[in-house]
This record gives structure tokens, C-alpha cells and sequence, in this order.
RNA sequence: GGAGAGAUGCCAGAGUGGUUGAAUGGGACGGUCUCGAAAACCGUUAAGGAUGUAAGUCCUUCCAGGGUUCGAAUCCCUGUCUCUCCGCCA
């Protein structure tokens, strides 16, 4: 949620990050309710102090035996006036509360100005030392691959859920175990993170306070006869540990990272994407959250980044990332770096990872806090999440990278430990 | 799932209609004392909003949302959560 106090008194700049957005300019509608607001505040809140007033007075009055009967109705008066004016305010604040919890942040200076995925730009690109684009055998996708091997069902995974609910078999399973357990173990022990397991089921306040909710509402599962959401990502529970707290200065910046599986209805969007791993229902991902100081988020994004591209060097795996332009940005980002791993049979890069910094923009909605040493006032922190990583991605890249031209899988050296095995054939 | 009890400040815990944003104790912080510390004593210790250059002033908030009343932490209704007992159960 963006502060009305920033839209008042720099109105320009927040028309300017919402055009940029490609989001509806909002900013006078909001202005002008939140002037009608705070005029009808200056009313109510005199005639609240009248009402205090005689309130203190009335039991003296009593006590010395003078007639309250005139003060009385009096007051019966002012107070009927302070309903009904009570009741406005509620409705003029539910509105801009509304219209303020659909505006989008806006995106961070250093973030170029563009309306699509085309205008991101590249950033970095870091490919394995014996990696080439070109392969002298005929690469099978991962579907192939993981029906050949017996390690990935999707028709079965079909006929248990429906589409996109993918089912692992074998060393596939074990490759995905192996795959959650050595990220999160390598966050742990490389890049001090404390670990979390969160609940998988979260209510309506939590989908609010990260901002999937209401924006991408239509996007989630919910269980109606609980009021309950299954999760998209862990950095809604995750981020939500803190929600309505004030945390100690001394113990930011905050790092948090959790496997969790992970649930989208995505929507509308079947077709091609939708094929195997490329878009599924259900998946699994280890993601890390970071509760920061305001002025060290930018620089902790940067480091948010590295954690990830560790991962992805470990297993050897050729990555790009991309800096986001201002039109691609999520609702709630100021700036992000997508990073993408190499799939070979699809010939194109498929992200696998997305790093965040929301600034304030989630802390302000789930009133997440710290206290300032030197002001003893509390601030709203800035929260920053990243996916480190999405494992049905990565399974893609894992299996098409390391295939043999006989249809094996060669599993990365930093695996294999938590495999057990080396190869699958 | 059934029956009952409860939810107050950083914590414990009073408060059942009127200057109660809230007694008391603890903790934390500051001070006096001390060579230093402890003890003792004194003081400070909420968040949000409106207004104002500021100092300040005012409003709201005792789980949440409604209601009764001139006035609600206190009375009524609804919801949420916690605890105890019974049942069920991985």
C-alpha cells in the first residue's frame, strides 16, 4: 500500500510510477477523498471534544445537585451528529482504503521505463565452463526424459488432480528431495538463513498483507468452508510471521528461508505454456524472505540475488538474469531481477527465480515495523523476497542440461550427495 | 464435535457505567547515591489520526465488529482466538 501521505505531498511523482506501471492514474480520485476525509475528521473530532467535555462535567454537576436535564439533551444531540458523521468517515475511508489496496507500488528510480517484457534488460549471463548452446545429438525435452526414465508421470498426475498437478516417481522423487533439501541446506550453512517450515493454509489477512490479495485473487485456490488460501509461495506465510509487529533494530536485518509446495489456479492462461513442468497447479520452492532497514534494501536485494546465482553455480546450470522494466513489475515490486535457467529442448530460458524489493509496500499493509534506536519511533521495515528456487524450473534445466545422447541423467556433483545416486538410466 | 472459562499496556495483573490511556507489581531506560557495582530512592516507559513552520492542541484505541447510553475497558449481540474437561484422531 502506498502512503497517502507520499501520493499528498508528491502527487506528480506517484502519477508518473503508476503511468510507468501501466496502471490506471489514480492519484486525483484519491486526493480528493482524502481531502473530503480529513474535513469530516476535523468535524467529528470538535464535536468529540464537546462531548468529552460535558462528559467530565455531568458527574460534578450531579455530585452538587444541579439539573444535567438541559446538558442532556444537548449532548444527545451532538452525539447523534457524531454517528452519523462517523458513519460517513467510515465510508469514505473504506473507499480510499479500497482504491488504495488495488494502486500498485511504484517502481524504484534505478529500474527502466518500459511497458513490456520486451524493455527488460539483461543484466548478467553466466554459463558453465564446458557449456555450449550446441548440442551434437538430439536433446529430448523433459518430458520425454521423464517418461523414458520413469521418473516424471504427468498423464498420471492428470487422472489423480487434473492438469498440471505433476506426479514423481522413483529417482525423480528422490531428485527432488534432494534438489529442496540441498538449497535449503546451502542457504543455511553459505548464507545464514534461519530456517522455516510455515503453514500451507493461510487466511484472508495474510493474502492481503503480501498483496496477492485482492489484485491476483482470481490466481488463488480457497477453501471456502474454512476461509482458508493454500499458498502461492511461502513468502506469504513467511512474510506475514512479523504482520502487526514491532521488531527490534538489532535484529534486522531478518532472514528467513522455507520450503513450502506452492499453489496457483493460473487462470486462463492454457496452451502451449502449459505443457509439463513449464506451468503447473502444484510445485515446490525454497523461498527466502528478508525483513531489512530501509536504507539497506537496495543492497540487500543485490545480495538476494547472489544467494540465488549460488545455487544455480553450484549445480552448474546456465542462467541469465533480467532486470525488470517498470511495466513487467509485480503489484506489490519496486524493482526485481528475474532470473532465468537454459532449457535446451525448449531453446529458451525459463525463470526459475524472481527478486524482489517491495520497500514498504507489503510492511505498510501488514504493519510490520521496527523501532528506530536514535528516533525510538517506529518505522515500517522493507521486506524483499526471492525464490531460491523454483524446483519444477529447475528440474527442467537440471534434466535437459545434463542428459546423455543415450537418454541418461547425469546428476550434478553437488547433488549427489543427497541423491545418493549418480546417474539415472 | 459437546460443555465451560477467558482475552486489559513490554510482561504479570486490578478494574462491572462517569476526569481510567488505564491502579499495583515486574522488566527496560534515565537520574541520585557509589571508587565502581548492588541495594535504595526519584523519574521516564503505547500506537494511529487531525491540525500546526514548530512548541503544542485535539480525536481514536482495553481481541475484532455491531448495539444500548448524555457517557462504555465496564452492559447486550455477533465473530475470532486462547485455556480446561469430554469425545474423536495422525
Amino acid at each position: 500500500m502506498l502512503d497517502i501521505k507520499l501520493i499528498r505531498e508528491n502527487s506528480n511523482l506517484v502519477r508518473q510510477g503508476l503511468i510507468n506501471k501501466n496502471s490506471a492514474d489514480v492519484v486525483d480520485e484519491i486526493l480528493s477523498i482524502d481531502e473530503e476525509r480529513r474535513s469530516l475528521i476535523l468535524q467529528t473530532d470538535e464535536l468529540k471534544a464537546k462531548r468529552n467535555s460535558a462528559s467530565a462535567k455531568i458527574p460534578v454537576m450531579k455530585k452538587n445537585g444541579q439539573d444535567t436535564q438541559q446538558v442532556l439533551s444537548e449532548m444527545k444531540l451532538v452525539s447523534d451528529q457524531i454517528t452519523s458523521l462517523d458513519e460517513k468517515i467510515r465510508e469514505v475511508e473504506g473507499h480510499l482504503e479500497k482504491i488504495l489496496r488495488h494502486t500498485p507500488n511504484i517502481a524504484h528510480s534505478s529500474v527502466p521505463v518500459g511497458k513490456s517484457a520486451e524493455n527488460n534488460v539483461e543484466t548478467k549471463k553466466w554459463l558453465p565452463d564446458d557449456f555450449n548452446f550446441k548440442n551434437d545429438f538430439k536433446i529430448l525435452d523433459h518430458i520425454e526424459l521423464g517418461k523414458k526414465l520413469r521418473i516424471l508421470d504427468f498423464e498420471r498426475g492428470t487422472k489423480i488432480s487434473g492438469s498440471g498437478f505433476p506426479l514423481y516417481l522413483g529417482k525423480g522423487a528422490t531428485l527432488e528431495r534432494a534438489l529442496i533439501n540441498f538449497m535449503l541446506d546451502f542457504h543455511l550453512t553459505h548464507h545464514e538463513y534461519t530456517e522455516i517450515m510455515p503453514p500451507i493454509l493461510v487466511n484472508r489477512e495474510s493474502m492481503e498483507g503480501t498483496g496477492q490479495i485482492p489484485k491476483m485473487e482470481e490466481d488463488m485456490y480457497f477453501i471456502e468452508k474454512d476461509g482458508l488460501y493454500p499458498i502461492p509461495t511461502a513468502e506469504v506465510p513467511i512474510t506475514n510471521i512479523h504482520r502487526g509487529e514491532i521488531l527490534n533494530e538489532k535484529d534486522l536485518p531478518i532472514k528467513y528461508a522455507g520450503y513450502s509446495p506452492c499453489f496457483r489456479r493460473e487462470a486462463g492462461s492454457y496452451g502451449k505454456e502449459s505443457k509439463g513442468f513449464l506451468r503447473v497447479h502444484q510445485f515446490n520452492k525454497v523461498e527466502m524472505v528478508k525483513f531489512v532497514k530501509p536504507e539497506n534494501s537496495y543492497n540487500e536485494l543485490e545480495k538476494l540475488v547472489v544467494d540465488a546465482e549460488d545455487i544455480l553455480q553450484a549445480l552448474k546450470i546456465p542462467y541469465r538474469i533480467l532486470l525488470l522494466c517498470t511495466g513487467d513489475l509485480s503489484f506489490s515490486a519496486a524493482k526485481c531481477y528475474d532470473i532465468e535457467t537454459w532449457s535446451p529442448a525448449e531453446n529458451r530460458w525459463l525463470e526459475a527465480s524472481s527478486c524482489s524489493n517491495f520497500e514498504n509496500f507489503q510492511a505498510r499493509r501488514a504493519n510490520i515495523r521496527f523501532r528506530n534506536e536514535t528516533t525510538k519511533k517506529p518505522e515500517f521495515v522493507h521486506t524483499l523476497n526471492g525464490s531460491g528456487l523454483a524446483t519444477s524450473r529447475l528440474m527442467v534445466s537440471i534434466l535437459e542440461n545434463n542428459q546423455t545422447p543415450e537418454g541418461k541423467i547425469i546428476i550434478p556433483k553437488a547433488l549427489q550427495k543427497y541423491t545418493g545416486f549418480e546417474i539415472i538410466e
